[in-house]
DNA sequence: TTAGTTTGTTTAGTAGCGGCACAAACTCAG
DNA sequence: CTGAGTTTGTGCCGCTACTAAACAAACTAA
């Protein structure tokens, strides 16, 4: 009874329908060459040949006569295809604990110019987040490349459809800050061209990851990352974000790992929040938390440089324990081909992957009889990645009216 | 990398794309008139009416000339667009604890005729299904009507793409077996039409409840539910049951509910499964459950006769505290805007639903602010209605596929 | 050199859908 | 009772994205 119709989507728009999917699979790194897009896309070498040509055309892609297909094949060689490296661009933008980063992302997921990112930290989002689009902005006009659109990645729950930052966590932000629609102002009024979205930093993580990262090709893509406090999670199924009736799904910070753990400001106790963020390592290795640099890079050392020591092995151990734990129980939930893991749960991965492994399949319902591969996240910045992504997502979607759009601002 | 090209599916093959979305319009009662089936769909006056004539052709829906739309608007009236009540059956087949059920199925989910459930069990699989399925074939033959093909409910977990019951509870079959194929071959042997599936009980009623029951219209539907032991869940995204990458999704039974609480085979304590099912309420009642009755049973008939008792009182709050942590753990995960609950736990929901609302809005993260709609389950025999749904699927995908693959068995 | 294989392009031809005009069947005002 | 307004249903035309099939191109292998 809702007016709109989402139903159909596909074949009732004028223009190629073929033309997003295409898009995705170059743009994913699926499709080398025109005769794998022709079979991925299950059409004629004609229409396929047809859809590359107006990609092509778009200035989205390129064609190379050099031979895109493994050497060695017989045949007539194919010519490769790939994301047109001086293509259009969209503004990414991130805002951690620690200041916030913007950079010019192209095509393939390729970052094409960064503003590193400065310690400001403000209680005020339009300040910080006008910061960041200034840096955008001065980027842009030094690239001189065409934006489409505009991402934001932050480390809090983002609420939709309005946006608002729910719990932005170690920003001093209040909390239901429209942080998508100050963003989106911001954009528009720094002249660039696209529509503007946000969300939350590992949400956006896994969407990166799924594309660019260690989740390539997995159906159903569970994330978990934990950066200084709380553990985030994320879940990509079939391509898609999966993130709820209102983007507040994947809050697996308060799942019960440790009955008789520590109390949390849930009300609960034990939960996976405080029993595996950076915090819980330091004091579980018995060492007071120095507030000169960040949790997560004090954990780090320590792992990597003093894992001999028993007391820091021993935390070590108890921590993957409860995360595997945790872990088990969203499987069971969740039922993911694949795991990947951010921040310091990949620290902990790392260290000893047998035994989280062993957790997670002893204590998931059906991970006796093989397990869920979990892995560690591949993708330098990912955050950022995954804010790229979502300003890309209309352009896949359906690249001639993303790119009309993006042309008149209106 | 795989051959099978599942990227695009509207535009490319054959015939008209509209043809299923309309069916399921029609299907789910959304569509009462071919006004609203135009702007459901999105298309013109003039395609929404060559579709229903094409689907009327095929004999799935009829067009009556009474009135559809509701009385007092202007203009010309509306054609009613409905069900063909006549039209082509599925067979539905369900086995629980105390026996089995068949039963055609038309369009609509409404069932045409049943076969009544007898007691009989049997360690072997192919034995019982055989038997529901010789019900379900009498049923055929009386009826005349067309077979489009055939959905088993079993009290399991069901792997996919195996088509393996996992956990077959209270059935006393060999964990593993493959009732899929057993089913599959029975139906055919019998001479029955049309391609076989089979899924776990509560999923299915979850999807019966989603399109013609309490969760109509709902985007994220929770479902969760106890029957005799243990704990089932599932979960419907747009109209489709997420089963998760291998079908074991939504194992809901091991979140830990109370970290004091008896042990659970699981290797945790406190569990869902063993802390909400009719065996802890009896239990929590100071009832020693007898063997005539099935549990959920006896603890409706205390819940629904003696709930002055302050014994069964205490027990029933007791029960409803531990399934809202549970229900808010969920929400927490997967963030849903709606929330059915079926078996015991709608009894519990019927008996107090004050109290389980507020736990939950107490206990889930953004609850405070407003709280998932929690019903009871409406449908009867919804695991039945589930089961057809799952045989109508291909119908719905793609009727002039569907039809003519039922229309030759090969 | 010739056959075989895979890739890309050109050429019809088909069919689904949008756009539009028109007809049908009602309500309402006067 | 009549005509204007409104909503629903249908016939016709044209566009265009697609398939199909033949052809051309660029390689390998014998």
């Amino acid at each position: 009874m809702n007016g709109k119709a989402t139903t159909i989507r596909t074949r009732l728009e004028r223009g190629r329908s073929a033309l997003g999917p295409a898009l995705e699979l170059v743009h994913t790194g699926r499709a080398p060459t025109r005769a794998v897009l022709t079979a991925e896309l299950g059409v004629t070498r004609a229409t396929a040949g047809a859809v590359a040509a107006e990609l092509e055309a778009l200035g989205l892609i390129q064609v190379d006569s050099r031979p895109g297909a493994a050497a060695g094949s017989q045949g007539r060689p194919s010519h490769r295809l790939a994301v047109n490296d001086s293509g259009p661009v969209v503004l990414a933008a991130q805002i951690h604990a620690d200041g916030y980063r913007a950079a010019l992302v192209g095509l393939g997921g390729r970052i094409v110019a960064t503003a590193p990112g400065r310690k400001t930290v403000s209680a005020d989002p339009a300040q910080v987040l006008g910061a960041v689009v200034d840096a955008g902005a001065r980027l842009l006009r030094e690239s001189g490349r065409r934006c489409v659109g505009a991402g934001l990645a932050v480390p809090s729950a983002v609420a939709e459809p309005e946006g608002t930052a729910l719990n932005p966590l170690h920003l001093a932000w209040p909390a239901g800050s429209p942080v998508r629609d100050i963003f989106a102002e911001q954009v528009r009024e720094a002249g660039i061209t696209g529509p503007a979205f946000a969300g939350n930093d590992v949400n956006l993580a896994a969407l990166a990851e799924h594309r660019h990262g260690a989740g390539r090709g997995a159906q159903h893509l569970l994330c978990v990352a934990t950066g200084h406090r709380g553990v985030g999670g994320a879940l990509v199924v079939d391509g898609r974000l999966h993130t709820g009736s209102s983007g507040l799904a994947l809050e697996v910070g308060h799942l019960t790992v440790n009955p008789d753990g520590r109390p949390c400001y849930c009300g609960g106790r034990g939960c996976l929040d405080v029993e595996t963020d950076p915090l819980a390592f330091l004091t579980a290795a018995g060492l007071a938390p120095g507030p000169e640099t960040s949790l997560l890079q004090q954990s780090r050392e320590l792992l990597r440089g003093q894992y001999g020591d028993p007391a820091v092995r021993a935390a070590c151990e108890e921590l993957i324990d409860r995360l595997g734990l945790g872990l088990a129980g969203l499987v069971n939930i969740l039922n993911p081909d694949r795991i990947v893991l951010g921040g310091l749960h990949r620290e902990l991965l790392d260290a000893d992957p047998q035994r989280l492994r062993a957790v997670v399949a002893d204590r998931s319902l059906w991970g006796r009889s093989g397990g869920v591969p979990i892995l560690p996240s591949t993708l330098d910045h990912n955050s950022l990645v995954g804010a790229a992504e979502l300003a890309w997502q209309p352009v896949l979607d359906d690249p001639l009216a993303a790119l009309a759009a993006s042309q008149t601002p209106a």
